[in-house]
DNA sequence: GGTCGATTTTGATTTCAGTCAAGTTGGGTA
DNA sequence: TACCCAACTTGACTGAAATCAAAATCGACC
């Protein structure tokens, strides 16, 4: 029976966290990892569609998740919702907010979740006299910039299948980082949102998901996704075929 | 007689270069600063075409540019460039690649460029015994990610006729932080390349420059451009009006 | 000053995704 | 169980930007 996914549990401590090596602890000394848990404080789970912090709010803390999901979002000038990312368990949030000392998005939990909560403040006192931490922070936040040029990468010049194509493999490759199964999956957030995501109209989600299955990549129910044809998804995805550009 | 942008000149040393407070010497203690300035390493200037390094070549140092103006990209699996950003001085480049060890992109100069040099293991070394650095890094790379984000956010559907207001209008608050005129200004790069980063093919590009013009929002002239009418473009860029979501 | 290639422009046409308008489904709850 | 609202789907139509094709302009170099 193959196990869907639900990424849940992970125990009190960083020490013995499934997902330490995914989140801020890796790599750490173990005396380090002492350090950080002494720092790091659990917050009670917030339930689906509570806030862990809101845009504008003053920046203390910043956010790892240990289960649930995520999403970041801003309000743009004319009201409308822009989702700039949805955070896997694992995951770090609110390091955009390091510069202005407010946090520019907000952080909605997209079904229960819990968090830990680390204060800014005392990271950084502690990582001052904690190379190894230092060195973790500076790693973390190049694979958060990496993360967001490959989104920009991905709505450049994209056709709405290569925008899905690619989100679902993404995803599966970080369901596959935590230890679950690749090919089937549960997607944690609306198509609504995941088309606000890839800057795609509702409608369009639902057609694009629609071809995608009826080419036989896919295989869709409702939030529950199965990768049928990984090499052809790549293909879409990442091929030479489809670019936009390519005038041979 | 207005002065046109050449962004030049800059003295040897950190203390007196004018871009002290953009760049990575930005609030240090005098001290720091001379201790930083110890491990910079001055370039010869790289002329137009060139490369600080490219892409897949190990990681050694980060760059901070000091005159002229610098592009990443990634050239994607078909073969297509994918333009990531344009780097003004003050600018630093490569803290993408920390995670990794390579770089994930290159950077080539699109006018003569000089650039710093900065080796990041040595900056790492410092940084472990200076405190302000640490500090001063962190939020460098805060303040790249939410550079990346709003990127994210502009080739979120939005019209072409917004994508280059925004950045037009980010430009000219660039060359302003710099000392330059923020109404009058000479972009650095050709159509193809903010095409390309834009997510528009040169066709469009264009045609939007001309739209933009016609409505008398901006007055072109080649690379030089001038901003005419400031707040109309602003109301363009992210007003109300012109959200291809509001369905009032 | 003239030449060559790259860059930019212009026009005609096509296409993909957005818009508008109605359903349909499905999860939560009274 | 039945109701309700939100989420999702479907179909017809529209429109903005891509594509295709060709011409004009620019600028670097001899």
């Amino acid at each position: 029976m193959t196990r869907i996914a639900t990424l849940s549990e992970s125990r009190d401590s960083c020490h013995n966290c499934r997902l330490r090596t995914l989140c801020l602890p890796d790599n750490l000394p173990k005396e380090d990892i002492g350090k950080l848990e002494g720092i790091v404080q659990r917050r009670k789970p917030v339930s689906r569609g509570g806030y862990l912090f809101q845009a504008g709010q003053r920046f203390n803390s910043i956010y790892a998740v240990r289960t649930g999901a995520v999403k970041t979002s801003t309000l743009m000038a004319n009201g409308d919702e822009h989702i700039s990312g949805f955070h896997l368990p694992g995951e770090v949030i609110g390091l955009d907010a390091i510069v202005s000392r407010d946090h520019p998005s907000s952080a909605i939990a997209l079904e229960t979740a819990s968090i830990c909560e680390i204060p800014y403040a005392e990271l950084e006192t502690l990582s001052e006299r904690t190379p190894a931490l230092q060195h973790r922070l500076m790693r973390i936040m190049s694979r958060e910039l990496l993360a967001e040029q490959s989104t920009n990468h991905l709505l450049s010049r994209r056709s709405a299948e290569q925008r899905l194509a690619v989100v679902l493999l993404k995803f599966s490759e970080r369901f596959a980082d935590r230890g679950l199964s690749a090919l089937r999956f549960r997607l944690p957030m609306s198509r609504l949102d995941l088309g606000n995501y890839l800057g795609l109209v509702p409608e369009t989600m639902s057609r694009t998901f629609r071809r995608l299955e009826e080419q036989g990549l896919v295989s869709i129910a409702g939030k529950e996704i199965e990768i049928v044809d990984s090499g052809a998804m790549k293909a879409l995805a990442f091929g030479a075929e489809g670019s936009q550009t390519a005038r041979t």
